[in-house]
DNA sequence: GTCTATAGTGCGATAGAC
DNA sequence: GTCTATCGCACTATAGAC
């Protein structure tokens, strides 16, 4: 038997999450956050550079995702399709945290402050995806739309998944809001 | 004639472009700003609530254009093309600002806080163009959809209008984003 | 730690237009 | 007289230099 229990990260992530919804996001401090995943103040700054950013390190994980189903998709595969290929990634990244995901959406709604670093965080994310299939061989302008869109679908998908009760229905919404992304922009 | 000079407010922007372009944004001081526009440091916070403030006051005119084209656009236009006369009103206002175009554009390239409140300010901009399609009957999804597609369009478009010479070229590259949007999201 | 420069604020004064 | 845009100046807060 180890030393420490594991997932100090996600412990803490949950923790963070579960008083936030709780008691509001300003009125919770890191001491309660660490007291609650039993560990201290200074181990929760080793992880996050600030109390935001324990509501944003799970970027890091699904962007790696979206770039990783990208790099994965047929050479041939044209820029929507390669970024939809990630998309999917992030579908399985995130199918069993529907309960967190609405946590985690009520608390940043409920914030501006916070807000503004979803919006930063989405945009670096697009900035991302745009690299990725230029390094794929695709023209930037061609990239950047793929990746601005890709990202609008998932942002609307997203918010339409947390706003109902069927954890399982995240790829339905997804498909579904590219079709309307397509139809609503088809001349 | 009058006691002060006319447009205090569109000498301190022109000031403030022209200072923060040559000299760069953290290196001009509000002081510098306004004895270049003939007026003091209070005036400057009477009409820009913060120093960054000065180079996005133009939000507000340009959304009032985009949802002016908006209203303007018969009843029955599909919501992408109640978003594009909207734009079309936005071409016709920068129409005559291509210089300050660039250098605004080049100082905010430059520093990443103003980035961020560009994000901000582009994110409001398409939560207004939505709240107006959803007034003209269009339902949430679509008018979402088409609201973030067509600040994407403009996005896009704007960044290669100041990456090139032609003043005119505008709306032919907000045509060709739109365009070119549409044949990426294409199935 | 101190010093300095700058952002940003509060409020009364002023010089006209009306 | 009132109203309005601006001025003037004293003030606090804070980030960076040293």
């Amino acid at each position: 038997m180890s030393r420490w229990k594991p997932d100090a990260e996600g412990r803490l992530i949950k923790a963070a999450i579960t008083l936030f919804d709780a008691q509001g996001y300003d009125a919770t401090t890191v001491a309660e956050i660490t007291a609650a995943a039993g560990l201290t103040k200074r181990t929760f700054f080793r992880y996050f550079a600030d109390k935001r950013e324990v509501l944003f390190s799970g970027a890091h994980e699904l962007q790696d995702r979206w770039l990783g189903g990208i790099e994965a998709a047929p050479a041939g595969a044209s820029p929507m399709s390669a970024v939809s290929a990630g998309l999917d990634g992030v579908i399985d990244l995130l199918a069993g945290r529907h309960p967190f995901a609405r946590m985690r959406s009520r608390i940043i709604a409920a914030n501006p402050e916070l807000q503004e670093r979803e919006l930063i965080k989405l945009q670096s994310l697009a900035s991302a995806i745009t690299a990725a299939l230029v390094q794929r061989g695709q023209p930037v302008n061609a990239a950047t739309l793929a990746a601005q869109s890709g990202v609008t679908v998932f942002h609307v998908a997203f918010a339409r998944w947390v706003d109902q009760d069927d954890p399982a229905a995240f790829r339905r919404l997804t498909d579904e809001s590219l079709q309307e992304l397509r139809s609503v922009v088809a001349a």
